[in-house]
DNA sequence: GCTATTGCTGAATCTTGGTTCAGCCTTTGC
DNA sequence: GCAAAGGCTGAACCAAGATTCAGCAATAGC
């Protein structure tokens, strides 16, 4: 019983796995999530299309995969931004900046992961994403209910606000052209981000200003 | 010459064309934009197939009227209800409670109009009712602002930002179950949307609470 | 080098749904 | 009732793009 599937098969096979997704996400962020076609996906890996299929049984889990990746680097960026503020409110209008600043940094990829329009299929992957950010969301805006921060109010429901209010300012449609005022766009929608919560005076307390947009990777 | 398009022919004709149009809403409020097809609408408004074609040169284009249609209504329900306001901050908060208010009464359809994944072609036409209506909070709040019942603020940001809160706190797949509890979300979502734009106490003010959930056609 | 096993290829197939059009039907004006 | 001019029909056509699969290539173990 020859072949056994090696050591070094395996290895090439997860870093295929990883090709696959990264040429995905490559596209994606050129063109959209319509974009992400087989055939130009696989070309970009090196490989032939039926190739793809025996990495992921459809095109759906190819681009759940992808988001789902996403997804988890995103939410670690807002922990990561999060846990080194002193307070709930400060804590939560650190993760409003870093996902704002985030998101105009690649503009299309974050619209092809949380707005763009897509057919029904990728739609159920790409509410995910969108659900597991308002939950980071919610999740704080609880926190700092509960320590009397902010005021009385259902905390999904404002999380939803909060996603949809940053998404359509940021990277909907609708959005104003950024290039050039990024670092003016974040804090203006980030204060506006704040007020809808409950939150003053943000500006005068220092809760918009300490902001560095970050150029850096992940 | 025979056959020279009689009043009567034409008055069949226009009511045809309004006939697949109401066909197509009514399959959108069923099933949103991804139902509405060449086929079923045609069924549904008694004709072939083919005779679409004869009224609208694409379906991109039946679709377009259809929006702009319902955009035309909803932009002048907003209207009226601001009208009769005596101030410009308590003409936008009239103009939010009834988009809110509207949206929820026939939510699938408002999110097939607004918020549904749709291919591209579709997409343009559906973009453009989210501009007319964020085109119409922006007018409402620079009006504010100008009268210093607002804080200083870009007011197209602040309308796209308006308009994503609404959108996915009503509407969007993150919203919250609102069967039962129209009123609440409604009230609850509007002192959200006053608080972004920097109105601080609309509960106390007054803003909020002149509501009544329409329950009317149009 | 040989063979069993698995991986890769990419052209052919399928599916979905918009669009076309040759032929039939209806209306008009006489 | 008749001819001309549109209007209507719906089956056939087409395009786009995901998915399949028979044949070829590479690898492991000997």
């Amino acid at each position: 019983m020859p072949y056994r599937r090696t050591e070094n098969v395996v290895r090439r096979l997860a870093a295929r796995h990883d090709a696959i997704i990264a040429a995905a996400r490559q596209i994606a962020s050129e063109g959209g999530l319509a974009a992400v076609q087989i055939a130009p996906v696989a070309a970009r890996a090196g490989i032939a299309a039926g190739t793809v299929y025996r990495y992921f049984p459809a095109k759906t889990d190819l681009v759940a995969a992808l988001l789902s990746g996403m997804a988890e680097r995103e939410i670690g960026a807002l922990r990561r931004a999060a846990a080194g503020a002193p307070g709930p409110l400060s804590a939560l209008s650190a993760a409003i900046m870093t996902f704002a600043a985030r998101a105009l940094r690649d503009r299309q990829l974050a619209f092809a992961a949380i707005a763009e329009p897509v057919d029904a299929e990728l739609d159920g992957a790409r509410t995910a994403f969108r659900r597991t950010l308002a939950a980071e969301f919610a999740e704080r805006i609880a926190a700092a209910v509960v320590e009397g921060r902010l005021p009385e109010q259902d905390s999904e429901l404002a999380a939803a606000a909060l996603t949809g209010l940053l998404v359509e300012g940021l990277i909907g449609p609708l959005a104003p052209d950024a290039s050039g005022r990024e670092r003016e766009i974040v804090q203006s929608l980030t204060l506006t981000a704040l007020r809808a919560l409950g939150v003053a005076d943000a500006r005068a307390r220092g809760l918009v200003v300490q902001t560095a947009m970050p150029a850096g990777t992940s």
